[in-house]
This record gives structure tokens, sequence and C-alpha cells, in this order.
DNA sequence: TAAGCGTGGCA
DNA sequence: TTGCCAAGCTT
């Protein structure tokens, strides 16, 4: 399909990267796991901790597991008991198992070091498109398409001229990226972390800032009259209230702080009411790795 | 491809 | 208050 000469055309796609990198420089927030000092298994934790996770939440728990377990080995020599109660109530628990088995992964596999290649850090628990992408690039400062959610919405509006990018679809997503991304790798980097601050910051789901946007003057969405998303919904997230997951984050609360075997009689305390919601969360659990059936009632995985 | 997975902030 | 959303991954 031919293209209109670029002559300042409104939405030209060659004009949002060098705006956003621009804007970054003095817009990103000085968060932690960015300093020019930091590891890159202190920016892999980061990026395990920030998946479904607010930055405000993570930060405190970053800076606490950075300081005890400043390397792969130091996490890998303790029990992953002790990486879900370092945890604490961050969510999604399943991952400081991951991040517990990843890090027995990289000394295994990688002399203790974190990978640099995609496909090691792609092979490792719990790391996939996104987050290997975000290790390659942030912390190597390696040239590759990095897309989350932010990132998304940001080419869905200012290229697409859409309100919300739609499901995900990592092929396709990683190819928008890639055709906006500098060559340079420098640029690259900036860009890949200056979308997704500007999707995090000024171009947010809910109430997007545009008139603090610096690409304004180029987003197709604001050019077509801001039209509302007529894509598929995304299936629409569960009641929490009386949800199974509720139940698992109530047994694991008694299980972080119990230092000793809970009897089964003891937890399923936490849910009075529902014998049978319990049951299937400790089910779950078990399945999952994060309870463990001992002699005496039910533990945090001690290996 | 879609469901399931924690917890908390915010409108 | 209720519902949406959040630096995703695994199955």
């Amino acid at each position: 399909m031919p293209q209109p000469a670029a002559t300042g055309n409104a939405s030209d796609p060659d004009r949002l990267a060098p705006a956003v990198v621009e804007w970054f420089a003095h817009a990103a927030r000085p968060l932690p796991w960015r300093a020019a000092d930091v590891s890159p298994w202190a920016v892999l934790v980061s990026e395990f901790m920030l998946q479904q996770t607010q930055v405000s939440r993570v930060q405190p728990r970053w800076e606490a597991w950075i300081a005890r377990w400043p390397t792969p080995a130091a996490l890998a020599a303790e029990p992953p008991a002790e990486a879900v109660r370092a945890w604490d109530r961050l969510g999604y628990p399943r991952r400081a198992l991951w991040l517990h088995r990843a890090a027995t992964e990289i000394v295994e596999r990688h002399g203790g070091e974190v990978p640099r290649d995609l496909d090691d850090l792609l092979a490792l628990q719990g790391i996939g498109p996104y987050t290997a992408r975000a290790v390659a690039a942030f912390a190597f400062g390696d040239r590759h398409p990095v897309v989350d959610t932010n990132t998304r919405r940001v080419i869905a509006r200012a290229v697409d001229g859409r309100a919300e990018a739609g499901p995900p679809a990592t092929a396709r997503d990683l190819a928008a990226m890639e055709r906006l991304l500098p060559a340079d790798r420098d640029a690259a980097h900036r860009f890949n972390a200056g979308a997704m601050e500007l999707g995090a910051t000024v171009c947010t789901a809910r109430a997007p800032r545009c008139d603090a946007c610096p690409v304004a003057d180029l987003c197709a969405w604001r050019a077509r009259g801001y039209p509302a998303y007529d894509g598929p919904r995304r299936t629409r997230q569960a009641r929490f209230a009386g949800s199974d997951r509720e139940a698992r984050g109530l047994v694991m609360r008694e299980l972080r702080a119990a230092h000793r075997p809970v009897p089964a009689e003891e937890l399923r305390r936490v849910l009075p009411d529902d014998p049978e919601r319990f049951r299937r969360a400790l089910e779950g659990l078990v399945a999952d790795g994060l309870a463990v059936a001992s002699l005496d009632g039910y533990v945090l995985p001690h290996a």
C-alpha cells in the first residue's frame, strides 16, 4: 500500500521515537532499578515484581530483596519458603517461587550470572516475552523491542488511532514496536523505556493527560477526534470477593506467618463458612507447589 | 486463545 | 461502593 510522502503527516510514526526519547530524558521517574550501577540480577528481580503490580507497591519489597539476596546464588542457597515470605503481599506468590527457581537455573546453567541472550532468558522459569526483552534491553542495553501493556496502549493510540490496544498478540505487538524502534542501540533503549513511561504516567488507560503529552501533535487517536474503542472487549476479571483467589491469599497469609506446620483444621479457620472453597484453594496451592503437606500440617516449600 | 492467578489503588 | 486496572506468565 503506497504511503503518503513524509512531509509532516500528523501521525508520522518516524517522529514518535525521537519525541518520546526527548521527553523521557527529563520526565523519567527516578526509579531505583533504573540507576546506572544496578546489576542485571536486580533488574531481573524488579521485572518479576512489576508483573501486574504497581511501582509504588514494588519499591520497598525490591529494596529489601536486593539487600538480602544481592546475587542469584544468594537466593538459590535458601529454601523457596524464604522467597515466598519475603515476597510478602505483593500478590501472585507463584512469582516468588518462579524467581527462586530462575535463580537456581541461573546458578546451574549460567554460572550464577544472569544470561544476556534472549533465548537463554526465555528459558528461565517465570520469564516470558516481555521480561526476557526487558532484562536484555534495560540490564544489558541490547536492542530489542520491549512491549508491555503501556507500550501497547501508546502504539494503539498514537500510531493506530484507537483508544485501546485490544487483545495481546505477542508476534504482532513485537513487530509493531520493531517498526518504531530506532536503529541506534542507545536510542532504542531510551525509546523502550520512554514508551512504557509515557503509557504509565501520561497516556494512561482511564484518564489520559493529553494536555501534558509530548506526542499529542502527532497522535493519530487525537487527530481522529478520540473515537471510542470498538474492538473486542477484554474478558472481565472475576469478582475478587468470594473468589478462590481470595481464599488462596488468606491461606498463604497463614502459611507465611507460621514457622511450623499448620494443621488443616487450624488452616480452614481462614474460611469458616466455605469449606468447599477452602478445599479448592488449598488443593490449588499444593498443586502449584506453594503449600506442602507434611505429617503435622501444611508448610511453605523447603525444597 | 482463554482462563486462572493476589492485592491494592483509584475514579 | 463497585469495577477497572496494574512493567505478565503458564497451562
